[in-house]
DNA sequence: TTGTATCCGGTACCCAGGTACAGGCTTACC
DNA sequence: GGTAAGCCTGTACCTGGGTACCGGATACAA
């Protein structure tokens, strides 16, 4: 089941990722090491490319690389006994993509009522007791997300970027 | 405007943050390096703690340190002025926000297709072309967000976690 | 005056998901 | 056989929001 050998920058190329990302997933156990050629270069069969494409789509199911590791090694270890575990793992995803949708409507909302309400400064907004944004420490019995997700990595400002280019 | 002067560990505390980050925000530029004493240790005064909350709070509204910073600053500079930004900001904040909605509600959308079609192989889908999953190269036409704020920083599962602690 | 708690600056490290660069070797084509 | 493109390993760097550790100085109470 394969055709020609293909090199380093040809499976990159093929599947739109960077070569050092090649390299970044070997070093992460996400991809085997192929064979090489006598002079040390990898020579890949052409199902990588699918592979790294089904990676790449995980990827934007919001899999991480660490779990898309789990899913493909664990299918590469029973190779055609079927189960890759797929299924129950997009169920398990699919509730934290609710939960994660469910946090980003309360922002909505508190954004909302900050521009209905004209909070213009923030400073101030937090020393009157009218502002209808929620100040209290969210361990003190605050409704609002941590949404570290939001805030951390590339923000929201990020959505539009692709992981990989 | 102000009763006592308070120091590092005290501010810390009372506004529910490190006081690592403290000195983090220093270095960063969101706080304004406030008097020493005769031994170089800072002295705040209480107000420090209002606007900790208020930066703790415009994180959680999903800005990002960088943006509250400008939101501070501008307010510093004109202060008494009113004009703080915030409102303007928030709208444009907002949208960011439902866009976000918008990406997760089509991640959702695949997530659904794949545990409804009983997809359980990722790079067995990826081969077949009667897979429902959106396995196409996003550049070449695909209609899924890259998503990368979800993939990166924390990823889904960092939901409950709070920005500081 | 001594003991302990706190603070200081500087530097290094953490997470994820890569990207970049240096210096040397291999491959491919003419 | 020459030359250019491509690949090799190893290491460092990037973003964002912090956290941890170090040796030394300060603050404050008894």
């Amino acid at each position: 089941m394969s055709g020609e050998w293909l090199r380093t920058g040809e499976v990159a190329e093929a599947a739109g990722v960077n070569a050092q990302t090649l390299r970044y997933y070997h070093r992460r156990g996400l991809l085997e090491e192929p064979p090489r050629s006598n002079g040390g270069h990898r020579l890949y069969p052409p199902e990588t490319v699918t592979l790294l494409r089904a990676i790449k789509m995980a990827q934007r199911l919001g899999f991480t690389l660490g779990e898309v590791t789990e899913l493909v090694v664990a299918v590469g270890r029973r190779r055609g006994a079927g189960s890759g575990g797929l299924r129950k793992r997009a169920g398990a995803k699919l509730a934290e993509v609710e939960r994660r949708i469910a946090d980003l409507q309360l922002i909505r909302e508190s954004l909302v009522q900050a521009v209905d309400a004209g909070c213009d400064d923030l400073a101030a907004c937090a020393a009157v007791p009218r502002c209808p944004l929620p100040f209290s420490d969210p361990e003190a019995g605050g409704r609002m997300p941590g949404a570290p997700g939001v805030v951390a990595g590339q923000g929201l400002t990020g959505v539009s970027r692709e992981p990989s280019g």
